[in-house]
DNA sequence: AGCACGCCGACT
DNA sequence: GTCGGCGTGCTC
């Protein structure tokens, strides 16, 4: 690391700094250092600071507390050259660490994720041709020169390889001074996006959430805003327009879409409005690329960047608008490590920056819905379907009444056939749509009724049957798909129970046989390029059905696309979880718009054993606002979120019984409180994963409680052994 | 998170 | 008799 350099002739200062420092360790707080004679250093400067036999990162949080003897102080050194952390960053730390109860440290390890960031940077040496000639000419010398004649900067193994001779040659020119050292930067820099490399078309619907939006960038204060608008309503060029305002402003950007939309489309889509592409962030990024996209970040060179949930933690010195995109996905939940919502975490973390943050749905979450009907957040809604007659006919299909002559049918209506022959027929494309992977979800003997299970969690083994394999999808267990029963060994009993897409196809295939179709799903297998590849597929009608999983949902306009067959809405509907519903709208609606184009409106089969279900009616009648007012007002009644608080306790570890013991005991410690009510421990939905074994506890309060200060009352009171794991989740949004 | 210290099995 | 398994505990 580059330490800062002091002399030892340095003068004596009567006093030596001390100042408490941060590590990035899941350490209960800060530690007190002394800093160099003479040293002072702010809140943020990053350190090197020995501990134990080692040397870690560290950053400067406050004073030190002085509870430590200073004699058994060690030194952190400040690292020279380097920007500190933001302040607000800084804030946004503890902020973070409070709320989800995590050690600070432990936050602070997110932001400093990129190892290799504060290292040095190391000097690349590079060679072109020089002023001298050199005495003695050969061959192998003079194609070298050749090919330095350019003016390129070339690294020596580089000169070697072009001009097909070995690197003595090369040295023994750069000897002769024939080639003369020159100095590369590290990265190529990042080229800044222009605010006015092409200009927006907007509507009269687009223009004023625009002009709203900009004007708030203008303000450089916090504030949130609901973008809200159906598929193709133009959202995307919408908040555009606050970013070429903040780049106007000269401030950053941060864009933060859910894992599965970093797509090239978007970065695509982003370089044609703004000359460049952004920067990029998010867990498949190299180790250099991550260095490179850090230090940009740090130095204020990166402007624009797009990232999944881990570049809420970056160091922007200079951010002025923060964007979540697609913001009710649940992808945005991060379940490991430090549980947060990275849609929450993006409001506090524009609040701690005095910037605007916008949220961007066609099918908001409740949260920020009720948010925007409040006028907590200002309402921006898009109205208009760019290119699209209007919406989709919704009809739903009662799976009890219709009465199948064709036993060959399972999965498919007689009504969805009927609608897919004349889709055909005309020409026109179709999709159909089921939430769950593989072939059958369920595979059971029928001499004994065992049923196929994974040995590490409690979750049954998914058919794969393209693979011939069992698969579990909790931890990815395999075995190949058996011919007996594992347990009581009859051969040939093994029946799949329920469809997967795969199931699904094939039953297409049964009847249409001429039609051409493709799977998408996630699965490894296919592999995502052979996703993206059937979906590049049916965009250029090489094929005419493309049958799959939500992966399908997203994104892209197929302008052909006129029915959207859903096999089973119902599935996903019967958890009991408290968002099921709104998730279940949410998918539905999002795979419904896929239907329909500017001649014809799409027509969508909405398979359901319960049609008179709110869900289903609210999509029948594309009553959207119907549908989350009557979600709200059920919410409301149960005092559940955003109308009360939640708060989950998961305790997993692999000694089952000891897991169960400690639960017990945090049960039975739950200090009693007013408002508040502790529910468990139960087993979780997967009361086995991985090998662990999980139960949960329930924290159930009004409104205005303090859940922290009650979680940290409760938790202090209960010695989690070190082979058990409580994990805090501060407003769950599933149940599992 | 590392890393050391500390008590119980198969080997240079 | 040691080398080494990872359980427990500490690091300013």
């Amino acid at each position: 690391m580059n330490r800062a350099r002091f002399a030892p002739e340095t003068p004596v200062l009567p006093e030596q700094e001390r100042a408490g420092v941060l590590l990035p360790l899941p350490l209960a707080g800060a530690y007190d250092y002394k800093l160099p004679r003479g040293v002072n250093a702010p809140r943020g400067t990053v350190v090197a600071a020995p501990l134990g036999n080692r040397e870690t990162l560290g950053v400067v949080w406050g004073p030190a507390e002085g509870t430590v003897g200073d004699n058994r102080l060690k030194i952190a050194e400040p690292l020279e050259g380097l920007p500190r952390l933001p302040a607000s960053l800084c804030d946004f730390v503890d902020w973070v660490s409070a709320y989800t109860l995590n050690p600070p440290g432990a936050i602070l390890a997110m932001a400093l994720r990129s190892r290799g960031a504060f290292e040095p940077e190391t000097r690349r040496i590079a060679y072109v041709r020089g002023d001298e000639t050199p005495p003695r000419m050969s061959e192998a010398r003079k194609r070298v020169l050749a090919v330095a004649e350019d003016g390129l900067a070339r690294s020596v193994p580089g000169l070697a390889e072009d001009a097909n001779v070995s690197s003595a040659v090369v040295r023994g020119l750069i000897q002769a001074g024939a080639l003369k050292p020159t100095e590369l930067p590290e990265f190529a820099p990042f080229r800044a996006p222009e605010a006015d490399f092409t200009a927006a078309h907007l509507n009269p619907d687009q223009a004023e959430a625009a002009g709203v939006l900009r004007e708030a960038v203008r303000a450089h204060a916090f504030s949130a805003h609901l973008l809200d608008g159906v598929t193709g309503s133009g959202k995307t060029e919408v908040y555009f327009e606050a970013i070429a305002e903040a780049l106007r402003q000269d401030r950053q950007v941060l864009i933060l879409l859910p894992e599965i939309a970093l797509t090239i489309q978007f970065l695509e889509r982003f370089a044609a409005r703004f000359g460049v592409r952004p920067a990029e962030w998010h867990s498949d990024l190299s180790q250099k690329e991550r260095r490179r996209t850090y230090r940009a970040v740090m130095h204020g060179e990166a402007r624009v960047v797009v990232g999944a949930r881990s570049s809420l933690f970056l160091p922007f010195p200079s951010l002025g608008l923060v964007i979540v995109d697609e913001e009710h996905e649940q992808a945005f939940k991060q379940q490991d490590g430090a549980i947060y919502h990275a849609r929450d975490m993006a409001v506090v973390r524009a609040r701690t920056e005095n910037c605007p943050v916008i949220l961007a749905s066609a099918t908001p979450s409740l949260e920020s819905f009720v948010n925007a009907i409040g006028g907590r957040y200002s309402h921006l809604k898009l109205v208009n379907r760019h290119g699209v007659a209007e919406l989709p006919d919704v009809r739903i299909v009662d799976l009890r009444r219709e009465k199948d002559a064709d036993e060959n049918a399972k999965w498919l209506s007689p009504s969805l056939r009927d609608a897919m022959t004349q889709a055909l027929a005309a020409g026109e494309q179709a999709m159909l749509f089921l939430n769950r992977r593989g072939y059958a979800p369920l595979t059971l003997c029928e001499a004994c009724g065992h049923k196929l299970t994974c040995p590490n969690c409690s979750a049954w083994l998914v058919e794969h049957r393209y693979r011939k394999r069992l698969a579990c999808h909790q931890c990815g267990y395999e075995i190949p798909a058996p011919t007996a029963c594992p347990e009581c060994k009859a051969e040939g009993t093994l029946i799949a129970c329920g469809p997967g897409v795969e199931r699904v196809a094939e039953e297409f295939a049964h009847f249409f046989p001429n039609a051409r179709y493709a799977i998408a799903s996630s699965d490894t297998l296919h592999g995502p390029a052979e996703t993206q590849a059937a979906i590049r597929a049916f965009a250029k009608r090489e094929i005419d059905v493309l049958i799959g999983t939500q992966i399908i949902a997203k994104g892209h306009h197929f302008p052909q696309l006129t029915l959207v067959g859903i096999i089973d809405a119902d599935l996903g509907g019967a958890d009991g979880d408290l968002r099921a519903r709104e998730r279940t709208f949410q998918l539905l609606h999002q795979v419904s718009g896929r239907a329909g184009r500017a001649e014809k409106p799409g027509l969508v089969l909405l398979q359901t054993r319960n049609p008179t279900d709110a869900v289903m009616q609210a999509l029948a009648k594309s009553d959207r606002d119907g549908f989350y007012e009557q979600e709200r007002m059920y919410r409301e009644r149960a005092a559940a979120p955003p109308f009360g608080r939640l708060a989950a306790i998961v305790v997993s570890g692999y000694d089952g019984e000891q897991v169960r013991e400690i639960a017990r005991q945090l049960g039975k410690a739950a200090p009693p409180a007013k408002d508040i009510k502790v529910w468990g421990p139960t087993p979780a939905f997967y009361s086995l994963l991985r090998g662990q074994t999980r139960e949960r506890l329930l924290v159930q309060a009004a409104k205005g409680v303090d859940m922290q200060a009650y979680l940290r009352a409760w938790l202090a009171q209960v010695k989690i052994p070190a082979a058990v794991r409580a994990a805090v989740d501060v407003d769950p949004i599933s149940f599992f």
